[in-house]
DNA sequence: TAATTAAAAGATATTTTTGTCTTTTATTGT
DNA sequence: ACAATAAAAGACAAAAATATCTTTTAATTA
């Protein structure tokens, strides 16, 4: 097993490249998603409706439609989509599994797991979705393989 | 989800919980066990079993037979329990799932990510599974709920 | 040796995750 | 209106994680 499940590790990546190519307010359509980052195609279908669904990104059917990010979403913190996918459990909760983490009733890890979990959160909050853009489109940076 | 495994957590939690019961080379069976920890009784039998194979704690069938854990046991990190269940990839691969994580072909969240991962990796490399011994008998660090 | 105890091992079941395929709906262009 | 396109939605399937129950094996005690 990943750090994340493979539904996040596909949203993840699949949402970067989507903001990648929708600056200009250009679409891109699954096919060619699925094939940028590598990933199952109807598989990611699911995933990308439900983030559409979240409001994460956005879509329109039919010819020339397709997925994109509109410039608002370009600015939301990727936490919203691990949040959306993982459930708040894997940011908020106790590294062993006690049904609450606190300070009160701590399990072994607490403090040490606290730590590292709290970095994961700033991350996750203060990178942008939009964040890779030129990297991505400069090709310093990869998504798939 | 969680951040670790179901396994991995029952695992945590039962490890540590037999390592402060067996100082003094005693034995714990696994109905305490699973009462202490709050975990299912068969699946967390399954675990132990491997843990067992694996070398990381040890068992003797029988009356006043049980699970306890020797004295070179209580100094290994909380690593190899991590590495035995999860496997490699957890505390080594690419957070956005690429098949290598590298330096050369970066995803985006590679330096941030890895950080973060590194500080994981030294938290449980540098924590012993004795460690909690006494504050678990104190009865300051918790195993369940 | 026989009975008892407790983990090991095996069989089976349920749920969740991951993945594929087909049909429907909405949009566009002719 | 009609045909083409592309996502949405639904049905289905395989694999993995989680969980339960039963049988077997090994150790102890009487
Ligand atoms: S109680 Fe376990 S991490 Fe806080
Ligand atoms: S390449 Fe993704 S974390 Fe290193």
């Amino acid at each position: 097993m990943g750090f994340f499940s493979k539904t996040c590790e596909y949203a993840l990546r699949a949402v970067m490249y989507i903001a990648s190519q929708s600056s200009d307010g250009k679409k891109v359509g699954i096919k060619e998603v699925a094939d940028k980052i590598n990933s199952p195609l109807h598989f990611l279908g699911k995933i990308l409706q439900n983030l559409s669904k979240e409001g994460l990104i956005q879509s329109t059917k039919g010819p020339q439609g397709g997925f994109y990010i509109n410039p608002d979403g370009l600015k939301r913190p990727l936490a919203d989509i691990v949040i959306a996918i993982e459930g708040t459990q894997f940011l908020n909760g106790c590294g062993m599994g006690l049904s609450y983490c606190s300070q009160e009733n701590p399990c072994p890890l607490h403090d040490d797991f606290k730590e590292i979990r709290d970095r994961l959160n700033l991350m996750l909050h203060k990178t942008t979705i939009g964040q890779f853009n030129d990297k991505l489109i400069q090709g310093v940076l990869t998504l798939n393989k």
